[in-house]
DNA sequence: CTCTATGCAAATCTTTTGCACGAAC
DNA sequence: GTTCGTGCAAAAGATTTGCATAGAG
């Protein structure tokens, strides 16, 4: 349903992170809330650059650099994660439930996978290097199904 | 034992490699030796600048335009692997055992980790996802002992 | 001698920073 | 009215590319 609104879906959830934002000092104005709108809309990774397209679409005044910027300051807040791919820019996508990411060293391709895959690894690095996984932040490199053979 | 001569001791390692590269078509070049070199003696992980470094230490005219066009051929040849820390540039090493990397989004810090501990995620994104993971090409972000706090 | 590898300079791509002005609270 | 956010320009950092020449086979 509301196939034709797919942007209003979300209001909610931006209006929360831009409460979250508010809670931590920050102030709401139009670019992060479309910022944040593009964030909750596209499903995918999507590069600052092209965050920004989304954004400028709606308001073209806005500038790469406070798409950077808001960017650096949403993943502070753990409200974004940062990945970064084998090759080209970063991308970024909200911070949603738990969950790690399969990277193709061959397409590019960025698949989304449970966390709960990453549970024995997590254990194991925990136990023996007392280091704690974070695997919304994390890119496992490999080759998907089309490039593999 | 050859304390004083840690460069010499993996000399073999170097000419092997570099018969590798012969095998490909590629010519065996000085500062191609003193690349693999540096990346026989250095255990770590280290940037593109870093091997110039290394190398120019013993070859002072070597460009890093020539660096970065032999890691390239080396990363397509499989004998060096390429990872990309949360910041900074990419850093490279020699492909050896199996093995993947748990990288500190605080500090920057990476650690190598026995490729047995992907074995049960190896198996279940190749179950569920058809992706093949490539251990030593991924770097698992988290928090290492020393930041967890 | 032929073809590859390198040096050098310049371009490209991604991200960051300084500064002055405009907007949120 | 303060303080923070943004636009613009420029810088910085990392990597790639074009071209002429030096060097390996």
């Amino acid at each position: 349903m509301a196939r034709q609104a797919p942007a209003a879906e979300h209001d909610d959830i931006v209006e929360s992170l831009v409460a979250r934002m508010r809670a931590h000092g920050d102030r709401a104005t139009p670019a992060r809330r479309l910022l944040l709108q593009a964030l909750a809309d596209k499903p995918g990774h999507l590069s600052a650059e092209k965050l920004a397209a989304e954004v400028r679409a709606r308001a073209p005044g806005v500038n790469i650099t406070t798409i950077y910027r808001n960017l650096y300051e949403l993943e502070r807040l753990k409200v974004v994660d940062r990945t970064r791919p084998v090759h080209g820019p970063a991308t970024y996508h909200l911070a949603s439930a738990a969950h790690g990411h399969l990277a193709c060293a061959e397409c590019g391709t960025v698949t989304e996978i449970p966390g709960r895959l990453f549970a024995s690894l997590a254990s194991q690095a925990s136990a023996q290097y007392g280091f704690v996984i974070e695997p919304h932040r994390s890119a496992v490199v490999g080759l998907c199904s089309g490039c593999r053979r």
